[in-house]
DNA sequence: TCGACGTGTCGGGAGAAGTTGACATGTCGG
DNA sequence: CCGACATGTCAACTTCTCCCGACACGTCGA
């Protein structure tokens, strides 16, 4: 049984570009993307306090990123990936740019070796 | 005459999702985006002193997203979008993500409007 | 050469973020 | 019911970020 609400976001307190800043945070998702993770799990992948971690994840949970489920005394955390639609969304008229700027670098290297 | 120093980064001092992190900076990249753009042009754009947002190209500038062109006693910045395709690349696994789960947002939402 | 203009940089202050140790809460197993 | 465990939260400190006003430097036009 699911509803909208497990679809929707829920409410955003933190812009997804600030979270996406520290690498922590970056690893935490990359982590995530595997499957759900507990918190002492994840906190145990990096030479981090625990309560540093619970905190990155706070901020991951305020950017809609990531979702928590109490599950007897552990709690597992699962990916939300919705809101990084939008970071797709800005990047996306970039994305030719750099294809170009390959290209160029391609054909300058071809020059240079030539 | 275009050297391979033209095409490759130059000294990268800042993480590009750092640099990111700040929407005044998003907005001046996709200002760039149409073209270079003197200092005090794009200044006059954001409800900011003008050293604030020189500071923020300064950042730009130290992940590579931007580049100086001195010009009489202007100073031209042009955008240099090859550091975005790290995000990208850091992007990519989610993508298939995202789009899933607005599948199943049109899922439950015919389901819910039916 | 001199004043106006475009810009970078410096110093400082307000606020946010990151880190850590200590404590509080809730859950499981015996 | 009680001790061990998984976790969140609080207080305090440090560091970073962002912002501004003021000043310095180079360039243009007269």
């Amino acid at each position: 049984m699911s509803g909208i609400s497990d679809v929707l976001l829920p409410t955003v307190t933190t812009d997804v570009f600030s979270a996406l800043a520290n690498p922590v945070r970056r690893q935490l998702l990359d982590s995530l993307r595997e499957g759900p993770r507990a918190a002492g799990e994840l906190a145990g992948q990096f030479s981090l306090s625990r309560p540093a971690v619970s905190e990155h994840l706070q901020v991951l949970r305020g950017a809609g990123l990531v979702r928590e489920e109490p599950r007897g005394r552990h709690r597992y955390y699962h990916l939300q990936p919705q809101p990084l639609a939008e970071v797709g969304q800005w990047l996306h008229p970039y994305e030719h740019f750099w294809r170009e700027r390959l290209r160029s670098l391609r054909d300058v290297l071809d020059e240079e070796l030539s």
